[in-house]
RNA sequence: GGCGCGUUCGUCUAGCGGUUAGGACGUGGCCCUCUCAAGGCCAAAACACGGGUUCAAUUCCCGUACGCGCUACCA
């Protein structure tokens, strides 16, 4: 590779939502891509009729872009190497099929999927190696042209070496090597006329000057396929990256059942995009140092192959809360309250006042881990009244000092000219002076008589947010 | 079953022959403090196993075990 600027792509398949696996297997292409000055395209693998599901494709495009990933190249996008949707190429790769036909490097294979089916079970009963018996590798031309004439249905597949050996570097693993006698003649073409992975996806990343494959590790036995592919094209083959997977707490395959894998899932829980971003970089690739909060554009400054480490990551959860809550207190009031309003709204709060909104949620700010998280420290804004049922707590506010704090509360609370955190908590203090009442004895009551609740943030932030008649009101309904 | 890939604290990971094996999440403790959260400090916690190579292996090689992936006219 010379100083060429490479092209790399991401190429889903729109059968439903983006798993969190695909979200890092674009990540990591994106982030090459930047870091080399490169080029990034969004190509949609559509060629499986069956598992197509509509708008799927365009679901995936807006995910992606909440995530940040941003393409060079792509339907909608434009480029000069398109169409980038498979379904609208199944002549380039029908003409590449044929041509390997002619060349004598693939076979018309007329086997149905029932007889495949058959034999697969035979061999799995008898425990022998499961691979395609090669049935048609050998029909006569004579055999061939006539079922042709029939007009049967067939597939084209691949005409693999019976012996020998394929070696090639991964960007990741280093060198690996297969033998040809344990890979299946490969189905290039369906008998739908539609290509499969393989085909299609050799023919559009050599039409598509694709320099580098960097995709998930499920891909790396099926890579000498490719290879042959394009041995047999006479194509230079680009660079190929394999990915760790994701796993899940049992360390199996990353699946539902298990928790969210969709991306979706966690952008609608109320990950931001940043959090999500940071910490499925990490998981599978580190800077070489001990930094782990990274915007998306220091990852791009940051991101190497060669980083990328080998073993599959458990998508830890927990450590996903943390990175939601740096990044969830790090934003701006007024931002916060955009992600927190809805579950605010949904709490009884009213946030037509987007100030008053602001300084709540930021109040909370540090007791969130995602955005809905604040519903249950709203109660004590929202509640009428303030009612104990927890004889601890009825003690605690009817004691004699109780009541002295309580009262000298409400008496000074009409005589404070400005109503804020900082002058209650002065008048707190002229409330300690007065009645000899401290710490705990001095707090408590005031925070249970105000919000019904032992554990909160800040008296005097409390009694802000509150406001000067419904603290009045509140103490004054304690006092006996 | 076959083939491939992998294996450092519970989890994400640093390490690229000689380190008290480092950091982060989580966990426990302490501090702060009216409480909780946040924050600060501290602690417990790992080189899968067996052979080599070497003066010296977490590190290099081989094997075993275990895990995962692939083994479709799905990607």
């Amino acid at each position: 590779m010379i100083s060429s600027k490479p092209r790399v792509r991401f190429a889903p398949s729109p059968t439903g939502a983006l798993h969190v696996g695909g979200l890092r297997t674009a990540l990591y292409n994106y982030l090459f891509a930047r870091r080399q000055g490169g080029t990034l395209l969004l190509r949609i693998e559509d060629t499986d009729r069956a598992r197509y599901v509509a708008g799927a494709a365009e679901k995936l495009a807006e995910t992606l872009a909440w995530a940040g990933i941003t393409f060079d190249e792509g339907p909608g996008i434009g480029g000069d190497h398109g169409p980038y949707v498979q379904s609208e190429r199944s002549d380039l790769y029908r003409a590449h099929a044929m041509r390997l036909l002619e060349e004598g490097k693939a076979y018309r294979c007329f086997c149905t999927s029932e007889e495949l089916e058959a034999a697969r079970l035979r061999q799995a009963r008898s425990q022998q190696d499961s691979a395609y018996d090669r049935h048609c590798r050998t029909l006569t031309d004579e055999h061939i042209t006539e079922r042709l004439d029939q007009n049967q249905p067939h597939t084209i597949r691949l005409l693999v070496p019976l012996a020998g050996e394929l070696q090639f570097r991964d960007l990741i693993r280093g060198d690996v090597a297969i033998h040809y006698d344990v890979i299946d003649d490969q189905v290039l073409l369906k008998s739908d006329g539609l290509p499969t992975y393989h085909l299609a996806n050799v023919v559009d990343d050599h039409h598509m000057e694709i320099t580098h494959v960097i995709r998930g590790e499920e891909w790396l036995p099926s890579t000498p396929k490719h290879l042959l592919l394009y041995e047999y094209f006479g194509w230079t083959p680009p660079s190929f990256a394999h990915l760790p997977l994701l796993l899940n707490a049992d360390r199996t395959k990353l699946s539902k059942r298990q928790g969210d894998v969709a991306v979706e899932d966690y952008r609608a829980a109320g990950y931001l995009p940043e959090a999500l971003v940071n910490f499925i970089a990490l998981l599978g690739w580190n800077p070489g140092d001990d930094r782990e909060l990274f915007s998306l554009q220091e990852l791009e400054q940051s991101f190497t192959l060669d980083r990328v480490s080998k073993a599959g990551a458990v998508f830890d959860i927990e450590k996903l809360k943390w990175f939601n809550a740096q990044y969830l207190r790090a934003l701006p009031p007024e931002t916060l309250a955009e992600y927190c309003g809805p579950f605010m709204r949904s709490a009884g709060f009213d946030t037509a006042d987007s100030d008053r909104t602001a300084a709540v949620a930021s109040a909370f700010a540090a007791y969130l881990t995602i955005p809905s998280d604040i519903v249950s420290h709203l109660r004590f804004l929202t509640i009428s009244q303030v009612t104990f049922e927890d004889e601890e707590d009825i003690d605690t506010v009817s004691s004699y000092d109780a009541q002295k704090v309580l009262a000298q509360f409400a008496y000074l609370t009409e005589t404070l000219d400005t109503w804020n955190a900082s002058s209650v908590k002065d008048m707190i203090k002229d409330i300690q002076n007065d009645t000899g009442v401290k710490g705990k004895k001095l707090f408590m009551p005031l925070r249970l008589a105000l919000t019904g609740e032992r554990h909160g943030p800040d008296i005097g932030l409390i009694a802000e947010l509150l406001g000067r008649d419904a603290c009045l009101r509140r103490i004054r309904s304690q006092l006996v």
